[in-house]
DNA sequence: TGTACATCAGTGAACGCGCGTTCACTGATGTAC
DNA sequence: TGTACATCAGTGAACGCGCGTTCACTGATGTAC
C-alpha cells in the first residue's frame, strides 16, 4: 500500500475544488479538462483515474456542493436556521453586487450565462435589446397602475426567464412544471393581471 | 448582374431563419454553422459569403427578432396593444407548457438552459437537487406565513437565478444593475422579509 | 538500519473527433451582340 | 433567337485548433526482509 488511501480522497478534493470554482466563473464548456487539473496541481493525465468523464466531474461537483450546504444548515438548524431572516439574507447575498461580479462561490447554476458565446459583446448586445423589449411590453401593460411599474416589470422578466431555464434544466418534469406554473402565478400577480 | 440582388436577400433570410430556429431549440454551442446551412438548404461553404461568423450570427438573428417584433407591437399599438391584457398573454404564452417543451419560437435567451453539459442527466439531477434546496430555504423562511409559501418559494428561487442569470448575459452595466436591485426588492417583499 | 521490491499516483505524448474557417473551383444566371 | 461571356452564388475538400480521452511509461511511496 504505497500510499495511505487518505491521499486519494484529499487529491479528488482539491479537483472539485478547483472544478467549482472555474465552472462557476465560466460555466461549463469554456473550462477544460486541463485547466481544472492545472488549477488544481496536476496534469491532464490522471484525472480519468478520479472520474469517468468531464460530465461527471461537473455533476459530482455540484451534488458535493449542494449535500455540503445541507449538511451546514442541519447542523445550524438547532439555533435559528429557519428564521426569514436566514431566507431573506441569502436572497440579498445571492442578488448581490459582489455576486454579479464574480460568481466563484454561491451557486452553480449562474454559469449558465458565462458559457461561451455569450462572452462576444455583439451577443451580449443583442440579447439585452431582446431584453429591453420584453421589460418595455411589461411595464406598458401596467403603465396605469402607477410608479411601481418599472422594477416589477423588470422582475417579471427576470421571473419570465429564470423559471423557463431553470425548469428547462432540471430532469423531474413534475418539479418542472411546477416551478413554472408558479413563476407564471408569480409573475401575473405581480403585474396585477390575475 | 448574374443574380438579382433580392437573390442574396432571400438567402440570407433563410439562413437567420433556421439559425434562429436551432439557436433556440439546442442553444448556441451546441449548433454548428453546417446545421444551420443544411437547414437552411446550402452547404457550409458559402456561409461566410453571408455572415463573418458564427457570433454574428447569432447576434443578427436575435438583433432582427427583436427589432421584428418591435415592428409588430409598433403597427399594433394604435389599436390597444399596451392593454394589461396584452402583457399577461405574453407572460402566459412565455411560461407555458408548449414554450416549456420547444421553445423554438420566442425567447432567444431560453436556449441559456438548452447547451451542451446540461442535456447530461447526471448534471440535470444535480441541478435538481441544487435547485430543491434553494426552494427548501426560502419556503422555511416563510413557514410562519400561511399556505401560500411554496409557490412563492419557487417563484423566489426564478427570480433570484433568472435575475443573475439575465443580468450578467447584457453589457451594459448599469441596465444590468437595475434588473438585478428589481429582481432582489421584489424577491424580498414576496418573502415578506422587508 | 539499509536495500530490493511491489504498488500505484502522476506524467505527457498521442489519438480522434468536431467544428469554425478558408479557398480553389464549378456551374447557374442574366447580358451583350 | 441563339451563342459567348462575365459575374458571382454555391460547393466540398482541406486546414488548424482545441479538447476530451487513452495509454505506455516514470517515479515516489511504504513494506518486507
Amino acid at each position: 500500500m504505497p500510499y495511505p488511501p487518505s491521499h486519494r480522497e484529499q487529491v479528488k478534493e482539491k479537483i472539485i475544488e478547483s472544478a467549482r470554482r472555474l465552472f462557476n466563473c465560466r460555466g461549463f464548456n469554456a473550462v477544460s479538462i486541463d485547466d481544472v487539473m492545472a488549477e488544481a496541481g496536476l496534469t491532464r493525465g490522471s484525472f480519468y483515474t478520479y472520474f469517468d468523464s468531464k460530465s461527471a466531474l461537473f455533476a459530482e461537483s455540484v451534488t458535493r456542493f449542494v449535500s455540503e450546504k445541507r449538511a451546514t444548515r442541519a447542523e445550524s438548524a438547532s439555533i435559528d436556521a429557519r428564521a426569514p431572516g436566514v431566507a431573506a439574507k441569502i436572497a440579498r447575498n445571492y442578488l448581490s453586487h459582489r455576486q454579479f461580479d464574480h460568481a466563484d462561490e454561491e451557486c452553480p447554476m449562474i454559469g449558465l450565462a458565462t458559457d461561451v458565446g455569450l462572452t462576444d459583446p455583439q451577443v451580449r448586445l443583442a440579447f439585452e435589446g431582446a431584453l429591453r423589449l420584453m421589460v418595455d411590453i411589461f411595464e406598458q401593460g401596467m403603465r396605469r397602475k402607477g410608479e411601481e411599474a418599472r422594477p416589477r416589470a423588470l422582475a417579471i422578466s427576470a421571473l419570465c426567464v429564470g423559471g423557463l431555464v431553470v425548469a428547462r434544466s432540471i430532469e423531474d418534469r413534475v418539479f418542472a412544471d411546477e416551478v413554472r406554473e408558479a413563476a407564471l402565478a408569480i409573475a401575473l400577480s405581480l403585474g396585477n393581471w390575475t
